[in-house]
RNA sequence: CGGGGUGUAGCGUAGCCCGGUUAUCGCGCCUGCUUUGGGAGCAGGAGGUCGCAGGUUCGAAUCCUGCCACCCCGACCA
């Protein structure tokens, strides 16, 4: 099954250890749960990073960065962030190893800290911190600043890419002078977010807003994109968060209005990770490996000589390298791998797992005819289509590889959420693996009810909802609108 | 931290219950020849503290004790 090999780690980790694996480099495996990234992943990071920063600035964002540690007492100064986080921190205790007296390297107890530094799970009260210098005045509103960094959450229990020990992300913190902005910038990043979603990474996702129950520790309100993966659960694959006044206060950042009134700031934060990666392979992975959106693949066309004495490979170079020349031409990246050491069959495999969009294929017969065999990824179809017309038959293949997918994907979650209306049918959709649309009562005690008896949490409620009076499939109480439950990563 | 399981070559494994030659097999790796339109074939070769420490024994991968690590299920989570 697709959908049993595209989700089970044990199995993606296998086959695609080309991409990225778990770090494995200590015996005592203190690093246990972080991921070393390869070079063939990276580079999907990387595209993934300049569409985003594009997007961001486009927005009017700037980036910067500030420390990996943070000071203990910053954590505690905001009650809800604290108790959030607290549990999931890697703390920095001393500053110095020595020799003992056996030769072996020990911590150094002179060398202890007087104030211990907390790793950052994320930079909310480093950033604050900061701010508070920043700002005196609505002159100095708002601040839009984003950080590209790696943060660390001491997980109980890790999963390649979807929850490691360390990971890469974004961050945007931002400062404004009222709440109204505030509130249209957390909505305006998870529109970017859907953005980048549904047009580059050909995930479709539904946005909403977190119930209390699973908001970020801190936010008044946390707006999410929620994506389906092939087994049915629900992937939060992007927040952004509305926090209020929360940090400001924690942090004392105020600010003298146009009236001269002394005001805190309002703020948001927001963020997306490596773990759209995780989103990337569990969305579109089939049976015979990853299947990567053209404008995320780092090779878009890889393509392969047949042939088996050199002067057919020079000649076919020839030819190969007048359709990588026009290609590149078109901003298409190509590889043609003329390696000698691997047999054709085994190319075609390993670009098949690779997620390569568009492969062609030359020999002596195409050499002949003046034709190159092409296969696409998505459908694994493949044709032989005549060399004048190959650049053009490569755009237009790319732009449908990129829309089939998401549309894909869209049946897919289409197909597998229903609406219901009684606690049976619940729990029968559930077993099925699909998205509930449900009606809940509107309180945290119910949503906790619910996932206690199913696992089941309420993962967005959607924005523009269609506005329907119903009865919370719990407790018969009045609801106004449906929300989504599902299982969830 | 609670319940269950596993540790043998780079990876995956057999052997363990019932102790006994040189620790099994597959993948991968190296060399040579033949091959090359979907993961090649043959021949030869390299690679091991059997998780660690102790014990029982003439003899331990195998039995006993302790420790360590990892995996799965729960609580936690982008």
């Amino acid at each position: 099954m697709a959908k049993d090999f595209a989700t089970k780690e044990e199995n993606y980790s296998q086959w695609y250890n080309e991409l990225v694996v778990k770090a494995d480099l200590a015996e005592n495996s203190a690093v246990r749960g972080c991921m070393v990234i390869k070079p063939y992943g990276y580079a999907i990071w990387e595209k993934m990073q300049s569409v985003l920063d594009k997007m961001f600035k486009d927005t009017g964002h700037q980036n910067a960065y500030f420390p990996l540690f943070i000071p203990k007492s910053f954590f505690s100064r905001e009650a809800n962030h604290v108790e959030g986080f607290a549990k999931e921190c890697a703390v920095v205790t001393h500053y110095r190893l020595k020799n003992d007296k056996d030769g072996n390297i020990v911590v150094d107890e002179d060398a202890k800290l007087e104030e211990e530094l907390i790793v950052r799970p994320t930079s909310e009260t480093i950033i604050w911190d900061t701010y508070k210098k920043w700002i005196q005045s609505y002159r100095d509103l708002p601040i839009l600043v984003n950080q590209w960094a790696n943060v660390v959450r001491w997980e109980m229990r890790t999963r390649l890419f979807l929850r490691t020990a360390e990971f890469l992300w974004q961050e945007g913190h931002t400062a404004h002078e009222t709440k109204d902005e505030a509130i249209a910038e957390a909505r305006q990043m998870l529109e970017v977010y859907a953005d980048f979603a549904e047009n580059f990474l050909a995930v479709p996702v539904i946005k909403g807003t977190k119930s209390p129950n699973e908001r970020f520790a801190g936010a008044l309100d946390t707006y999410c994109i929620e994506a389906m993966m092939q087994d049915g659960k629900a992937l939060q694959a992007g927040t952004s968060h509305f926090l209020g006044q929360n940090f400001a206060k924690a942090f004392d950042v105020k600010f003298l209005s146009k009236e001269n009134k002394l005001e805190h700031v309002w703020a948001t934060s927001w963020g997306v990770s490596t773990r759209l990666m995780g989103a990337l392979i569990m969305t579109h992975s089939d049976n015979h490996g990853l299947v990567l959106p053209p404008k995320l693949a780092p090779i878009q066309v890889a393509i392969i000589p047949i042939y088996r004495k050199p002067e057919q490979l020079e000649q076919i170079s020839e030819k190969v390298n007048e359709i990588k020349k026009a290609l590149q031409a078109k901003g298409i990246s190509v590889k043609f791998d003329d390696r000698d050491s691997f047999k054709p069959g085994w190319k075609f495999n390993e670009y098949e797992f690779k997620g390569v969009p568009v492969r062609l294929a030359m020999g002596p017969r195409d050499l002949e005819n003046g034709t190159v065999e092409m296969a696409r990824r998505d459908t694994l179809e493949k044709k032989v289509i005549s060399i004048d017309d190959v650049v053009e038959t490569i755009e237009k293949t790319l732009e449908d590889i990129q829309t089939n997918l998401y549309q894909k994907a869209l049946k897919f979650r289409e197909e597998n959420t229903v609406s219901v209306d009684t606690w049976e049918d619940f729990k029968v959709a559930l077993e099925e693996g699909k998205f509930i649309l449900a009606h809940w009562d509107g309180s945290s005690e119910t949503e906790q009810k619910i996932k206690e008896a199913t696992k089941a949490t309420i993962r967005a409620i959607p924005l523009d909802p269609i506005k329907e009076e119903g009865k919370c499939i719990f407790t018969g109480n009045p609801s106004e609108q449906r929300v989504v439950f599902a299982k969830s990563y």
